[in-house]
This record gives C-alpha cells, structure tokens and sequence, in this order.
DNA sequence: TAGAATACCATGATATCCCATAGGTACCCA
DNA sequence: TGGGTACCTATGGGATATCATGGTATTCTA
C-alpha cells in the first residue's frame, strides 16, 4: 500500500503553477487518470487532496445515500460541486482553482501534508500554527491518559 | 468512471447562448448524441442536466412505477412533460428554454455545479445561497459521516 | 420575405506543451 | 575518502493549443 507521507513546501510560479512532490506525485500518477482529485477541506482552511480512490470513496459514500433526499442533494452539491480533478502536466505540476486557492488563503507558496491515503495542502504559515495547535492537544490528552492509566 | 465535478459560471450572450464547460462538455458528447437532457429540478429553482444516461435513469425511475397511479402521472408530467433534449452546438453552446430560464430565474449569466452523475444549472447568486445551506447542512451532520468514513 | 435558428469564423485570455537550468543527491572510481 | 559525474527535482520561460465568447453569414421556416 502507498501512503501519502511526510511534508513538502513548494513554490508557486506566475502561471499558478506548483510542483506536487515526487513521492506524492508517484502515488497520483499510477492511477493512469493524470489527475489529482480535490477539494475544501470541510473544517480546516485547507485542501484535501489524493487520487482516484479518494475520489471512489466519496463517490461510495454518495451512493449510501437516498437518491431523492434532500440529504444527498446537500451532500452531492457540497462535495461534488467544490471538488475538482486537476490536470497533472508532464512536468509533475498542477494549477489550482482560484476557488481552492481562496478557501485556503494561499499566496505564493504552499506546504503538501501526507495524511496516509489523502494529503492536504495548506498556506505553510497557516499550517504551523495548526501543527502547533494540534501538538499541544496530543500532549494534553497524552496527560489526561497517564493519569488515568495510574488510576487518578 | 466520468463525473460531473466542479462549477463553472458562464455568461449567455444576447442570442441566448451558453458554453457547457468543457469537462461537462466531454462527457456528453461520449453519449454521440449531442444533446443535453434537461429539466426543471424538482425541489430547487434550478436546472437539472446530464447525458443520456440521465435520462434512461429516469426512465428506469419511471417504469418502477404503477403504470396507473397518481404518482406515475404526476411524476412523468412533471419531469418528462417537462425536459428538453438540448442540441449542442458545434461550439459546444447550448439555447436554454424560455420555461427553464423561467423556472430557474436565470438572466444572462448561469453556474454550473457538477453532482456526479448529473448536473445543475443556476443564476449564480441563487445557488451562492443554496450552497452555504448545503455546507451548513453537511457540517451538521459531519461528525455522524466521519465515524463511518474515516474523516471525508 | 422577415425573423429566427443554425453554421461558420474571429479573438483574447488562459491552459498546456516543450525545453532549459540550477541546485541538490546519489553514485562511482581512483 | 574525496572529488567528479550523471541524474533527478523544482522551477522558469517561450511557443502552441484550447476555451469562452462575440460576431457574421447562411439556412430554415412561417
């Protein structure tokens, strides 16, 4: 199984173009589409991004879905109409939406995060201080379990 | 498998026409036969739009039904008696109805939101709102997706 | 024959393709 | 071990193709 690991800081040029990193490139690429599939990412300011099985997985998850709900209509519209399939160039390259570019407040650089089986793209300041964020909670709850573990 | 992915917003010129995007565009034209199937969306004021493949699936709906039951009547009134087969210009444009840009409220500009397996057409404010609900709706229920669907 | 529908052509903006290069890394061999 | 070389990746830029859109010409039809 190929995951999406570790983070990559990339310029983006005037065109609006970006280098998507190599390992991450090589995972994309062996889906044949060419295609980098994604979207807003629904509670950060940031965007989600893989290949094709990401893209199957939230097809599958629509199919769950009465197709005369107003649920699916919420769903399909939210997902499929923010998500987008870029065109990944021969140089490894993809540009972004001006819509993606605007959920994620992004300027000239962004920072590629591996998440396992999807990755995201964040603005990389805006991406520190998550990290940050998210690091002071693992070692809270780390706390709160050592405790527990010694029957406090 | 080919979707209905993203939005677009594009103008309709004073002939009334429109350009489908290409990507929507792509996979109507697999169908060979140059035509949008569309009708009036049945809960939103907006346009729904695919391929032929909609419009078996409708069909498919249909013959589901009790060939003499209320139901069968109002529903093929309401979406056959009601959608058109667009021709497709060799441009790739389309003349939306005058009952359809009726029914949607649309003046000289329109968004299209990708769904999937279908489209939808809307006067772009209209559906700005109609999205922010959906997000909100979709948020809503965020936490109930993610435990079955490790976090989309 | 007038008006509408359709086919055909033109253009600016932008995406895509193709090639070039700098900086880094791995590899090789003395 | 050290230095050189070949390769790879990210990045830049020019040339070309594509798309949305506007306009003109031609056909259809009422």
């Amino acid at each position: 199984m190929n995951l999406f690991l570790s983070k990559f800081k990339n310029k983006i040029d005037v065109k609006g173009r970006v280098s998507i990193p190599v390992s991450f490139r090589n995972i994309l690429l062996k889906d044949i589409s060419q295609r980098m599939f994604c979207y807003p990412s629904l509670d950060a300011q940031a965007i989600d991004a893989g290949g094709q099985s990401l893209s199957k997985e939230i097809y599958a998850l629509m199919d769950n879905l009465d197709p005369y709900s107003d649920e699916r209509d919420y769903l399909s519209t939210a997902l499929f109409g923010l998500s987008e399939e870029l065109k990944i160039d021969n140089d490894g390259r993809v540009i972004l939406s001006d819509a993606l570019i605007d959920h994620a407040q992004i300027k000239d650089e962004v920072t590629f995060v591996g998440l396992g089986e999807k990755f995201q793209i964040w603005e990389p300041l805006k991406f520190e201080s998550y990290l940050q964020q998210a690091q002071k909670k693992v070692k809270e709850q780390r706390l709160l379990l050592s405790k527990k573990n010694r029957g406090i």
